[in-house]
DNA sequence: CTCGATCCCTGGACGC
DNA sequence: TGCGTCCAGGGATCGA
């Protein structure tokens, strides 16, 4: 997103080519509404980019205007946008090119298509923000707690839902789980606040560091500059299967919660009670049917 | 309400 | 060398 706002911000979009599509949302719209507008600016919102369409050339430049239409931009896990000049040939997966007014192209290119990609505006735009949840480098205490606490979701799985907190992908969900030293499949709602707060502080760290050295490049990925990030270096956990703890040495684990390989030192993140082994074998502990509150309503 | 399973998609890793 | 198989991952969706 940084990358974008030195280079791109201010453009204005003369054409929209489009190959495949299939991770646009409403193909014609973009076609139809693109030409001739202004990337007024560039904001990150959540995993997404949203560049903020302006009507007329050179836009007063005073003042927050509402953001009234936009092109949300998601590069899921392949994806890239980036400038070009027209020399440079297109790569095998540019799905999209945006002509601009200096002569340069801005191109998307996203190998597995598991980006998205949408023009949204007025009502349809707040509408689509509004699915999110908090920022997490700015979510508060209070508000933090409070979202964990209103569902009985592992924790794990709680961190990668984009309507809880809007931004955290598995990498850095594992990373704040072993800095804080809590298990993937802890329930949220079941943890100590004193483990809330360490985990939102810690989650914030590491997110700040990583977007400071551009990401983590596990295969390909590069900025909008072209550069890898190196945030890669300072995994802790993710990826590190087998290898040792570098806390405690024990050997690092793998398991999958809330679909997603989930990486965790087992003697510095215990596992919650009631789990694995421990509940097969103590089946007829389970006390009578607990009435569990009626629930239909 | 929450979960797992499945699908989308392609490149890279791995086995033979 | 070349082919088949498996896997990764963000998110939507569906059935349990």
């Amino acid at each position: 997103m940084r990358g974008l706002q030195s280079t791109v911000a201010g453009r204005r979009i003369l054409t929209v080519t489009l190959r495949k599509s299939d991770f646009i949302d409403d193909p014609v719209a973009l076609e139809r509404e693109l030409p001739g507008r202004q990337i007024a600016g560039i904001e990150r919102f959540g995993k997404f980019m949203l560049l903020r369409l302006a009507t007329a050339p050179a836009q007063s430049s005073s003042g927050i205007e509402p953001l009234a239409e936009a092109l949300l931009v998601h590069l899921g896990m392949t994806g890239h946008l980036a400038p070009h000049f027209p020399d440079q040939p297109l790569t095998k997966h540019t799905h999209v090119t945006f002509e601009l007014d200096d002569g340069r192209e801005l191109r998307y290119t996203d190998a597995r298509r598991f980006g998205r990609m949408a023009y949204l505006a007025g009502a349809a735009l707040a509408a689509e923000l509004e699915r999110f949840g908090a920022d997490p480098l700015l979510v508060t205490k209070e508000e933090f707690a409070q979202s964990v606490q209103a569902s009985h979701s592992r924790i794990k799985a709680l961190l990668l839902d984009q309507t809880v907190l809007r931004g955290v992908g598995n990498i850095y969900a594992d990373e704040a789980l072993w800095k804080a030293k809590i298990h993937p499949t802890r329930i949220g709602a079941r943890l100590a606040p004193v483990e809330l707060e360490t985990l939102r502080k810690e989650l914030r760290k590491i997110l700040l560091k990583a977007i400071e050295l551009r990401g983590s490049s596990i295969s390909d990925f590069v900025d909008a500059g072209g550069t890898p990030g190196d945030y890669q270096q300072h995994h802790r956990v993710y990826g590190r299967e087998g290898e040792s703890c570098f806390r405690c040495g024990a050997r690092i684990r793998r398991i999958i919660v809330a679909g997603r390989s989930s990486h965790f030192c087992p003697r510095c993140q215990p596992a919650p009670r009631g789990a694995s082994r421990a509940r097969r074998h103590s089946r007829k502990n389970t006390k009578r049917n607990r009435p569990r509150a009626t629930s239909k309503r």
